[in-house]
DNA sequence: ATAATTTGCGCAAACGATGTCGGGAACGTT
DNA sequence: AACGTTCCCGACATCGTTTGCGCAAATTAT
């Protein structure tokens, strides 16, 4: 399985390489009958023009970057699944960075996916992240860019995200309504888009139903490990103890879970217990948990499709706008109704 | 924050572009003054080599490409992460294709990632591969290759897996002290290696156990959704039912506790169940699930280290073998002893 | 028939870096 | 003084492809 070059086929039909090069991508000054002999020759020596000449001469290389915290991650993984998927029938590949929480290794991760000369960025902020000068650079070299999931607002460029307020609203409405007070929100690093959200759809949940937002409910987690159980500790020795627990992330609903499993705190009964997450297993948990359904894999899908868009409409800018997804509220028993109690 | 080339250096200082490509690379023949000057004056622009151009030339493009089936599956997402952080701190950056478990993909993948010249590429077949003469062509090319977790045998190159039959060994040990006899065996397409090793393990130790080897309690499956409820079903109505099931794989081990739960047979009174697994909330799960756990982020890294080895020592060859990855048995209560029973 | 245009194609430069030559300068050797 | 070395460095070709320019032949217009 030999790899063949324009200059083969130059060779075998007698002609330059620029007739080839230009009969292969169908320029009108070339005679048909020309034409159809390279295209011919093509075929039966399977050419396929080599990428890495074409992102050389600066032109597209037919991949796109992804950035992302963490592969090993329920979400991500199946946004990137959506991601490929796209790329994949659109003729692109797709190169994987991961900065790992750290902006840092992000910056870095932004440099290389420039050098390897991506026609397109799609990223999902690291938790350090604050600062975006590092993709105002991006955006100056005229990169097509689109964040998902973990976005700044300080960029004007494409979003693609869950409906974080209205997943944060429903899920405490639902608490409320089965009959929970003090509900505490687990979150992550207050900087984030999506942290900032879901508080505020939290809070909005519970202003509108005449419930005192407490600040002292709210904690925010890092990404370190074994963290839940301290704060789970923390809450449950406040003076009035929550009665309902509503996490930010797959991470902290395991963690929540595990953690108050392993302080015998009955849920639903002591506590409810709600999570914003993509756990496939969450309906055979124990108990089964009641979570916020992120469509990681159509976030994935959406973001990779206007990036796409983006690259191949380079012209004429296409509108910068932010999608929201819908997310879904799925109850199961770990939010049970209080009225079982009885 | 413009990027510059080695000739802008070459402007800057008056000297010529290939003065400046030795200088760079420490060659001997240039003068320690100007090699400073080169040093000094790249380290001003943060100069950084264009990896395409590199490529071009047919030098080491580090990159190094990962083809598997699937990224939204909890092993590949975790040996990806292995991998990556490897190939990260060896400079190298990761290409990811998926073969979504189909063979046309893969040969596909495998000819992209060659023509993105990849300086080596990591797999896991798909699951429809049995003929592997695509990645002979890798090997006649001279393009290091390591196989993990799905392997072939007909393959001579460095293979990195799981203990696959020592897992599977031990845990249907582990079923048969607990007092289970008639254990069935869900697992996939029966050419995998991984398949193969795993139901040799089982078979032996059914056989070391003086228990009969019955065919009629395997079922092979494929990836299709909602495979497993007609399995159990099935296995449910022979006329010796099972009294345990030993699952293979992330998937079937989800899909059979579903299925068992559905079914209203408890676990573990009415039937053990144990999976061999990289879910990380298989002790969260209804009821606590047994498993083998597979180490798949070291797998990852382990057969990122080897490919690496590989692609910096290419000239003389590093010996070829299979590394094993020891798994690890974790009882839950998913098989607890009959002996509860009474 | 002559001039003007169109058609079809080749030459050469360019992208960024490397590597092969080969050459000038400054020595040391006879 | 003539020659051989050694040390530094530059010119040029190269990787595979695209592209601007130019040129000859064929076609059309006058």
């Amino acid at each position: 399985m030999e790899v063949y070059t324009i200059k083969d086929i130059a060779r075998e039909l007698g002609i330059s390489t620029s007739t080839v090069s230009r009969a292969l991508r169908g320029s009108y000054e070339i005679n048909p009958e020309t034409k159809r002999l390279v295209m011919e020759c093509a075929e039966r020596l399977n050419y396929r023009p080599n990428p890495i000449a074409l992102s050389l001469k600066g032109s597209a290389s037919r991949a796109i970057g992804v950035i992302l915290p963490q592969v090993a991650n329920y979400f991500f993984s199946q946004a990137i699944n959506g991601i490929e998927a796209i790329a994949y029938n659109r003729g692109y590949h797709v190169i994987i960075f991961q900065s790992q929480e750290s902006y840092e290794r992000e910056m870095a991760n932004v440099q290389q996916a420039m050098s390897r000369k991506v026609d397109g960025l799609l990223m999902s902020l690291s938790s350090e992240t604050s600062d975006v000068a590092h993709l105002q650079d991006v955006l100056d070299k005229n990169v097509p860019l689109v964040l998902f999931d973990r976005v700044s607002s300080e960029l004007n460029v494409t979003k693609v995200v869950a409906d974080n307020f209205g997943g944060a609203f429903a899920a405490t409405e639902h608490l409320i309504r089965s009959g929970r007070r003090r509900i505490a929100h687990l979150t992550i690093q207050p900087w984030l888009s999506i942290t900032q959200e879901r508080l505020a759809g939290y809070r909005a949940a519970l202003e509108q139903n005449g419930l005192e937002f407490d600040e002292a409910l709210i904690r925010y987690g890092t990404f370190g490990p074994d963290e839940v159980g301290p704060m789970v500790d923390e809450l449950m020795h406040l003076d009035s103890p929550p009665d309902a627990f509503f996490t930010a992330s797959d991470r902290l609903a395991v963690g929540c879970l595990q953690a108050l499993r392993q302080r015998n705190l009955h849920i639903p009964d002591d506590v409810s217990l709600i999570g914003f997450t993509n756990l496939n297993v969450a309906d055979l948990l124990d108990p089964p948990l009641s979570t916020v359904v992120q469509p990681a894999q159509e976030i994935g899908q959406v973001a990779a499709e206007r990036l796409i868009d983006q690259i191949e409409r380079k012209h004429r800018a296409l509108p910068i706008e932010t999608v929201k997804i819908p997310t879904e509220l799925v109850v199961r028993s770990s939010t049970r109704l209080e009225a079982v109690k009885l």
